[in-house]
DNA sequence: CATGAATGAGCATTCATTCAT
DNA sequence: AATGAATGAATGCTCATTCAT
């Protein structure tokens, strides 16, 4: 009884990802996804309230696991500067390797009520506050400007980020993302650390 | 008769903008924006092919706008990195006088179709192109290193703007926006100009 | 227009009251009421706030026309048994003129929530009201006993009025309704009148 | 085996009653009577073919028990008039007692489809059955008058009583049913009588 | 050009009933 | 017998779009 709940629950959750991710939140019917998912329309709403409440379903789970993964990995690194390196990798490797939830990420969870968006913030702000960590160890340990505002630095690095996905998943994934780290990383490192002189102001 | 219309054509678009931006494109209706627009139902299918018609249009002419403002602007501006700063500075501000746009460009706008999606970036393009112009002129002066991508910076610069404007829009417009700007170029002219030292890789 | 929508509006109440009469209020659906009414599903809601508004109406709209024939019928009744005998034989001979009206008051309004029964009963109490206004004045004028309550008596006399057309309906209108007027004019005129000695008390 | 069976069903009837009481037929679910019951929701499909099956149940159970305790009741009375007299009173107070069957009696089982309402009329007739014996052995023993049909007589009278109880069940049962009986006894029993001079007819 | 009444396709959700365990 | 998870048919209502006036 255990796993087969807990297998249906995971079957609707990865339809839903999946046709959320090709058709929207808005285009995507229930009815599709219980297909998808192998399951009756009405089984959706034994383990879902409806179907706003499964698109949170799928942001949470699907975020906590990437946060988590995330956590672990800058565990392993020595400084601030190698963390947000393999931050910056991460993100980009993870999201290519799931392109569907990459999808919903980028542009599907952007579609909801009001209410959804704030409720994708709260969400969102455990990633943020993973970046957010790194660049006031950064700040503390003397690698990074204290100059710049925390919370203005790790948007930078997100927004960049999430453009780049953005781009990458409404270009049909067409090319490879992960390559692209390497730049980020040179143009974030340079532009907050330490000893970069400020730039003139006219 | 010319003046009335364009007129008409104008009210629509404005209370397009204002509705799309409150509720977004979904949840908007369109009796709601005829009302808005003090014109019948059926007035503003004379004027435009459907909803989503009206959506891009919206886009189209605020966005056109925008980006000869900003055209002119830079055009007054003596290099690169000042031009850089300057298209910063008035991205934050011109959307900052304008929340409810920025309210449509930020959240509504990525709530279409496929094909939506894809037509939103030729508008886009020609912003993209714009910053993108800048960065390929630096390069070639000699102010910004020739080592990165002109495509990604263009994306890491526009990606973090919109971050800020999003995070800007769903805080409920309840800071200053426009003083970000400092810190933004701050961080992007040291980490694209031309004699940072390539940060260490592990 | 005036014409057109007032004639819309009454061919969905008069479907409405074909519909219920034969279903009941569950069993009706509205896109059948819509078709018997010649509109479309989506045109009745131009009319009618949802499927139980349009049942209230049906009863409203009914009862009003019916309580005001009444009225101005015992109007011109020179007193109050006359009245009486006049209300009894009217309801009988109304109701049994118009079948699916009497279906839909008998048995079809009894269905809904506790809200509508609540309503119907605001309604109902004008049809009563009248009755007890007959009871009153025939107490005053020494016709009636004064030692039966009023409340209870109207409620005899419509409460016998009602079974005996609830039967004929649920029969399907197989007998003369109108016909059992004098047998119960006369046993309630013996009922209540002045003169009649109380019946033993065991 | 056998107790615990009869006790289930005894349960699963006894629920069926609280809940349509409250909610009526149709808003009444399944699972809720299964859960008021203590039992599984197909548990109920054990011992009923259907909901409808589940409501007729109730009817003729709990309309059995009352028509039989009313059949020796009125065997003790020496008279027609006194048997009246009694069935009049057990009537209101039997109810009175029992508020939610009354609610379910006058209320819900008016609810159902045509076959149901059919189905009703022929539990209901053991009880009008007893009446109208009364009203017979009433005219044959000279108490009551010939003139009036008895199929009439048994339908106002209970018509009356119907419609009392109605009334009380929708007023949420603030008042004392049981004390109307006299009153009610009183209007019938000169109603009927046999000495009773014919209204003057207009 | 403008209107807005009318349309009717489209869909989330409920819940009586079934049946594998 | 008993369970309760699963089913999927069924339907009230919305709203973009049309078109007669």
């Amino acid at each position: 009884m255990r796993n087969k709940n807990e297998d249906k629950h995971q079957r609707i959750l990865d339809a839903a990802v999946k046709v959320f991710a090709r058709k929207g939140f808005y285009q995507s019917k229930v009815s599709e996804i219980a297909k998808a998912a192998g399951v009756a329309d009405g089984t959706i709403y034994l383990y879902f309230k409806n179907k706003e409440d499964l698109l949170i379903s799928v942001f949470e789970v699907e975020m906590q696991a990437l946060v988590s993964k995330f956590r672990s990995a800058i565990a392993a690194e020595k400084d601030p500067p190698s963390q947000l390196r393999k931050i910056i990798a991460m993100h980009l490797s993870e999201l290519q390797a799931y392109p569907e939830l990459a999808a919903v990420f980028q542009v599907e969870l952007r579609q909801s009520s009001r209410f959804m968006r704030e409720y994708k913030k709260l969400e969102l702000k455990q990633y943020l506050d993973l970046i957010g960590g790194i660049i006031e160890e950064g700040q503390r340990s003397g690698h990074f400007r204290q100059n710049l505002p925390v919370g203005l630095v790790k948007r930078a690095i997100f927004g960049t980020l999430d453009e780049l996905v953005s781009t990458w998943v409404l270009a049909g994934n067409r090319y490879d993302l992960e390559s692209l780290a390497d730049s980020v990383t040179d143009i974030f490192l340079n532009g907050i650390r330490q000893d970069a002189s400020l730039p003139e102001k006219n």
